[in-house]
DNA sequence: TTGACAGGCAGGTATTTGCCTGCATAAATG
DNA sequence: CATTTATGCAGGCAAATACCTGCCTGTCAA
């Protein structure tokens, strides 16, 4: 699976997403505290949090027994590169492409 | 199911970012059009276009027994708003350009 | 040392997903 | 009208997914 699998498939899940938002509010929780808000047992979050990391989005440092999470947004930005930028320029191309399209069939 | 999940499951899979790819390449096609490309049957397209369309990634037109397909850009729009714009700052972007000098584009 | 706390690991299961085959409908084309 | 062409609809199936229960390991502190 490469990279930009494993982000999108990262990012579609909403309680990941809900993950994210709660690193981003206070970043650095362990485990235990993103239990706290979440109605789902420990495992499945811990599910959620390995694939995080997996997708690069988290990264994790353990002190003790506690393991601390970190949000990462340079995979968010690698997405805003590829998928977003090129969106924020007019979109001539494709009325010309239509327009074009349109024009053929009346021949 | 809100917006979000749909918006984020349709960019999920692979195929169906290959579509919003040949989309952006040339707009306004048609199934059969788009099927060529793609190792897969026309119905499993259709399925990925059907839900393309549900998340506002693609509008369609009809005319007389052809349905063309068009990218709308908006929702990544709010994608962008939403996930990558509190993100964004220089020393991210500078990294960001960094990286991709040292180890080249991989997607 | 012992108990409580933080986290890891290994299945089990119901649902979702992606893909398929088969058949049906509607529009162009001869 | 008959045929091809473009698309729609329904059901089936294997794999992936998200969730769970049960049990184990490691760390801290009284």
């Amino acid at each position: 699976m490469n990279k930009s699998d494993l982000l999108f498939k990262a990012l579609a899940d909403p309680s990941r997403r809900k993950l994210l938002d709660r690193l981003y509010a206070n970043d650095g929780q362990t485990l235990s505290e993103l239990c706290e808000h979440l109605d789902m047992t420990r495992q499945s979050v811990t599910q959620h949090l390995d694939l995080l990391e997996a997708s690069n989005l988290v990264t994790t440092l353990r002190r003790g027994r506690e393991k601390l999470h970190m949000l990462n947004p340079v995979p968010l930005q690698d997405v805003y590169e590829r998928w977003l930028a090129k969106f924020e320029k007019p979109r001539l191309k494709a009325l010309h492409d239509l327009k074009r399209r349109l024009e053929g069939a009346d021949t």
